[in-house]
DNA sequence: GTGAAAGCGCTAACAT
DNA sequence: ATGTTAGCGCTTTCAC
């Protein structure tokens, strides 16, 4: 059994109120040697304060509960490293609970958390509207980050979605082209119709009349890519450039593209939209926008800190805006690295496996 | 604030003690009418224990600690959900803890855990040997799954590389080849030696020579399959086909092979290992060796409830083999999907979202 | 069949 | 500067 405060103490020779003190660096004056007596003693019993016990007093565990919609998602890491990165900066630690949609998993994570004492929830690629009454009424703040569905939330971190459909469409018009198709995602999303407008947006810059039949409507998946760009290439006046609302309908198309005995980027430059992990090396490599999903889990964690330390919220969604990652399947001469070369980081970092050989054993 | 037990015993009109006993069917007598008021009342004030208050008096939580190596691994996100599958059916919850190979935060997981009242641990996709001292004098179970490097441990679900191996190269044998490129990981890796095993198993089987000049050494990367499968087409008796040890290195090698000008799968069969993603929308698409991740996980759990609740161990390592999913990469005539037709899965399964339409929102 | 009271490990107000 | 004590929300022994 782990060691308590009250053995602290007995070990110590004093109260538990003073070895709490000393250890809680508390604004209650304590001796220096007692103090430095219980410090040592505490490190060599290899004392660890209860942080259930402790949360149960105080009503704060420095615990920040992440609920995880998609776990599977190529988001969800990137994002949960970044908000693990600030809270660890800051003393905070996370625990995450999958619910992978399931409605009943979902509301039992809330309470499950709340029933753990968390201070505070970051809920993680959200893809649903929905209102916390558990958290209101527990006087919890939570936070949203990569919010999937529409709606305007305080407290939010999302996607730059028009500003990214900008990049990759402007890149295009810069290549030289004027005939550019879209395919966009279903109905129904915020990313579909907020990409769209991005697309529209440099139309208009550029004074390129807006075509309908060059925008298709794909489901996201790779073979609604494959249909739209079929569709588009049937076109009298076929599109010399495809941008696709995500890599997967980006690939889809090029695919398509390819079957119709054209060449990407020769005949067909393409563009898709998330950087997954494949775009790095498929073939060509795609030209994407990548969304800074480290970066915005930096952010959702100051926005629950910022409630929890400093009392401020933000009532304005935060909108963030990604960057344009060049590779091949534009065909821009900027230099890119080619499929074979791709690095897929599913290995520790160097910089970690350094840090493991000044170590011993899990103690 | 949510109700606790008092506010519940109050509004009943009756002690502490007999909600309790009322809400946990306790073993001591409770007059049926009473019970009945009371879990009316319960569900009327949405009255929800509190898990760490009531985890201080029992050691029990109903609830399993996951250390989460690589949250990004493909295998990962599996075999989290078998985890949860088969703790959700056996009323046990689940929390997350994502380390990311940073052993600060691996040494601080556990005690997280630990200090959070957590029943038991399962350790997911662990990268390195370890003890684990904190979890043994806390006198809680553990449970490794999905283990990568080399070690014999009790209470531990594990591929059976050796057996994968043996699906792979028997298939590519019973198409008809003989002179057959292996592309192995990197030495250290039980994998790497495992899997090797299983490909001489089959050249011995057989009575094929072994020749070591058709072993090559990859770094799991894609560039280390597409460089090993150049030195294999450079020699003088090439393979005509191609065993790599996962399926990052399948596909370098299917670019290396192409850039060679010869074709997959006529010139070339090629086979893979993991089953990840990408191998169902690369072209070709890549035949390979699924890892039951999903039924590791169920097992998982089962091992460290059998623990818990049964003090069941199970001392020798649980070995689960694998599965052969044939695509185009291996020229087999059996109907293989083309990568148009992939489906990412990327979005909640329609049953799941049949099951929102009965709920409101989140409350 | 019910209630009072002790206590899980901890903190903080209240003594001294 | 230190100790005593109440209590966070819950379970459980003991008394009635």
């Amino acid at each position: 059994m782990p060691v308590t405060l009250h053995e602290l103490a007995r070990a110590a020779g004093v109260s538990v109120s003073t070895v709490s003190r000393a250890l809680n660096s508390s604004a209650h004056p304590v001796n220096e040697e007692t103090r430095k007596l219980i410090l040592d003693l505490a490190a060599k019993m290899d004392y660890r304060p209860n942080v259930a016990a402790r949360g149960l007093k105080t009503d704060r565990t420095y615990t920040i509960g992440l609920v995880v919609y998609n776990i599977a998602s190529p988001f969800t890491p990137v994002l949960i490293r970044g908000i693990q990165e600030y809270l660890k900066q800051h003393d905070y630690f996370s625990i995450i609970i999958s619910t992978d949609w399931d409605p009943d998993l979902e509301g039992e994570a809330v309470h499950q958390l709340i029933s753990r004492s968390i201070d505070g929830v970051i809920f993680v690629e959200t893809w649903r509207d929905m209102t916390n009454k558990p958290l209101d009424l527990a006087n919890k703040p939570y936070v949203y980050v990569y919010r999937l569905f529409d709606g305007e939330y305080a407290n939010s971190v999302n996607i730059d979605d028009r500003a990214g459909a900008v990049l990759a469409v402007e890149h295009l018009v810069k290549l030289g082209h004027r005939r550019i198709g879209y395919i966009n995602g279903p109905q129904g999303w915020a990313s579909s119709r907020d990409r769209l407008l991005g697309y529209k947006d440099v139309l208009e810059k550029h004074e390129i009349p807006f075509d309908p039949e060059l925008v298709q409507e794909g489901n996201w998946e790779v073979q609604s890519g494959n249909q739209a760009a079929c569709r588009l290439m049937k076109i009298g006046n076929r599109p010399t450039a495809i941008f696709a609302a995500n890599d997967l309908m980006a690939l889809g198309a090029i695919y398509g593209i390819q079957n119709t005995g054209l060449k990407v980027p020769e005949d067909v430059a393409v563009v898709g939209y998330d950087d997954q992990d494949f775009a790095g090396f498929s073939k060509p490599t795609i030209t994407t926008v990548r969304s800074p999903a480290f970066e915005m889990g930096k952010l959702a964690a100051k926005l629950i800190l910022d409630q929890l330390e400093n009392q401020i919220e933000i009532l304005d969604p935060i909108k963030v805006p990604g960057t344009l990652v060049i590779r091949e399947s534009c065909g821009s001469n900027q230099a890119t690295l080619p499929a074979e070369h791709y690095i897929s980081h599913t290995l520790p970092p160097e910089s970690l496996i350094q840090k493991w050989k000044g170590k011993n054993k899990h103690e």
